[in-house]
DNA sequence: GCCAACGTTGGC
DNA sequence: GCCAACGTTGGC
């Protein structure tokens, strides 16, 4: 029987697209590119005790008109430093935190298609897809995991 | 631009 | 440890 470390998972990943977007995603060397910035506890852990090479990423777009998914991604390394935490002009500086026991992680992120954007709109209107963290009220977290039965669902959607 | 919901900070 | 104040997120 296969263990939990290494059974794939699947996440639901915020970013503004106008900081970055999935196009700009595509457009990275390798089409991969650290997911740093992330300054929540809870995201945080998610990256840096649950996810493993290989995990499938729904690419959402929020803080935009209209919201939703926009593709997919995949995990391509695991949790390692987010070296923004030190730089001081970074928007993502922070001063609590030191080389000796950094606090922040993060993981790269590989592109692996666009899709038709699945709009968080369109997305209420599937039952199936009700239990999604992302549907939640209040729900802000940037980082949510995704059932295999909500990733299966939508991917016969897009 | 508004504001509800949430996370963090810091005084006590 | 409580909780008010503050800052942020993100849909609308």
């Amino acid at each position: 029987m296969m263990s939990n470390s290494t059974s794939t998972r699947y996440w639901l990943m915020k970013s503004e697209p106008n900081v970055f977007s999935i196009d700009d995603l595509e457009k990275c060397p390798r089409k991969t590119e650290p997911w740093d910035g992330i300054r929540n506890y809870q995201a945080r852990n998610f990256m840096r005790d649950d996810m493993s090479v290989g995990d499938g990423i729904l690419f959402y777009h929020s803080n935009c008109s209209p919201p939703g998914i926009a593709g997919y991604a995949e995990v391509a390394r695991e949790a390692y430093t987010d070296e923004t935490q030190f730089d001081k002009v970074s928007n993502y500086f922070d001063e609590k935190s030191s080389r000796d026991k950094p606090r922040w992680l993060n993981v790269d992120v590989k592109f692996v298609r666009k899709t038709k954007l699945l709009s968080l709109h369109e997305m209420r209107e599937h039952k199936k897809l009700e239990t999604m963290k992302v549907l939640q009220k209040g729900s802000r977290l940037s980082i949510t995991p995704v059932t295999p039965e909500e990733w299966r669902y939508i991917q016969t959607l897009i």
